[in-house]
DNA sequence: CAGCATCCATATGGATACTG
DNA sequence: CAGTATCCATATGGATGCTG
């Protein structure tokens, strides 16, 4: 594979801005194949912050790996689900997992 | 897969702390298959800083990724080579490319 | 040549209180 | 319930100068 590491834009390191922070990737895979509610996601996550969850669901939507639906009721009720590009990573994140199995770093 | 997220030490939080980093997968992904100086290096590496490259090698030589050979010559030279586990994490880098270069985002 | 030390700007992220 | 807003501590990282 010949990629050119200097520019800002080459694949990895675009792919390295979505999969690099801290908890992006832990976000998509608890979501996973399932519908959840910001409340139980938060739950899942422990040690996640408001702010972050917030705002790393808001980047995760921006890139179109996350899909938000909100319901218009008392009170109210958000659902987030993966959208298709948002599923390709869970193979990724898979072999990372899989990474950290096999060794002890 | 059946990964308790909440835990810190979870595989998949291991293995993000290592290629979260903004610069450990480009240099890993750089040193490859061949023995390279530290000047190289950063001279291939455009854009890291001196403080980022030295304190990276640093962080992927302790945790046994990169092999590290410092020659008694004056003028000094050193030549980095990925380990075997370091050499583990080009097909996850790859994936990562490759993932890079499916999507737009 | 390789790499350390220092200073400093900015980014990241936590805690808390508040709102529709 | 699902966020927002604010304040603040710390981490990250860049620039520069120096050294064996």
């Amino acid at each position: 594979m010949n990629i050119n590491i200097s520019d800002e834009h080459c694949p990895l390191r675009r792919t390295l801005e979505i999969i690099g922070g801290k908890w992006t990737m832990l976000i998509i895979f608890q979501i996973n194949e399932r519908t959840i509610r910001y409340g139980e996601l938060k739950r899942c996550i422990v040690g996640i912050s408001e702010k972050m969850l917030i705002s790393q669901l808001k980047f995760l939507c921006d890139k179109g790996f996350v899909h938000k639906k909100s319901f218009a009721e008392i009170p109210p009720k958000v659902e987030y689900t993966l959208t298709d590009i948002g599923k390709e990573l869970l193979p990724v994140i898979n072999q990372l997992i899989q990474f950290g199995l096999n060794h002890k770093f």
